[in-house]
DNA sequence: ACGCAATACTTCGTGTTATGATGTATTCCG
DNA sequence: CGGAATACATCATAACACGAAGTATTGCGT
């Protein structure tokens, strides 16, 4: 995929990805992999600007020896999923302007 | 809208403003401005990006005692807007696991 | 006649951001 | 014993949208 038409998507699929219970990096990459693959040093980096944007928490736990960093998406979280949609009625516009079928000239 | 969104569509924006007839850069931005709206900076940038991958050409002329450049779209440039027919499909997935009614843990 | 908006394009510096490369460290399995 | 999987971090780089500022002409209102 583009890597233009990925960008505004990233952020969001991280916390859509956490919105329905905590996740932790790994497996966060694994569970998008099917829909939008990304790299370990984009994802780390998109948690750490969702988390300075307040839109989600970090604890971190122990798992089998080994530390984890659990997220949690916030109230402010759930708002940017929700400005998303509103969002996606203008990118629906400017699509259909993209593939109208042109008054030939 | 999120810059970030908008990014993925100016390029193909562009192209679908002169697929149907050659245009110039004023034109442009008033054309899409109701879709969605973009600097002149970024226009003129985009368009010389789009210039040398192929994607269109330039020709300038003079209108009412101003220079005008044309702007036409190539073969190449009809591929792309094809291409992005493709990538939407993927698109659409995204937006669909972003936007699904989650399975509450 | 004067000034301002509209037309039309250009250049430069800046901030955001995705990614590859690289590193650290542990667990699990054959 | 070794390599894959798990898990996270840092750094340098390149792409890119944009504001600011500039140049130059036409057209319109007063």
């Amino acid at each position: 995929m583009d890597i233009q038409l990925k960008r505004g998507l990233l952020d969001v699929c991280v916390l859509a990805a956490i919105k329905d219970g905590e996740s932790y990096g790994y497996r966060i990459i694994k569970e998008m992999k099917p829909y939008l693959e990304m790299s370990e040093s984009t994802l780390y980096t998109i948690l750490k600007r969702l988390e300075g944007a307040g839109m989600l928490t970090v604890r971190t736990a122990e798992h089998d020896g080994r530390l984890r960093k659990y997220y949690n998406i916030t109230n402010r979280g759930r708002a940017r999923l929700a400005e998303f949609q509103e969002e996606w009625k203008e990118i629906m516009t400017v699509y259909r302007f993209v593939i109208r079928e042109g008054n030939k000239q």
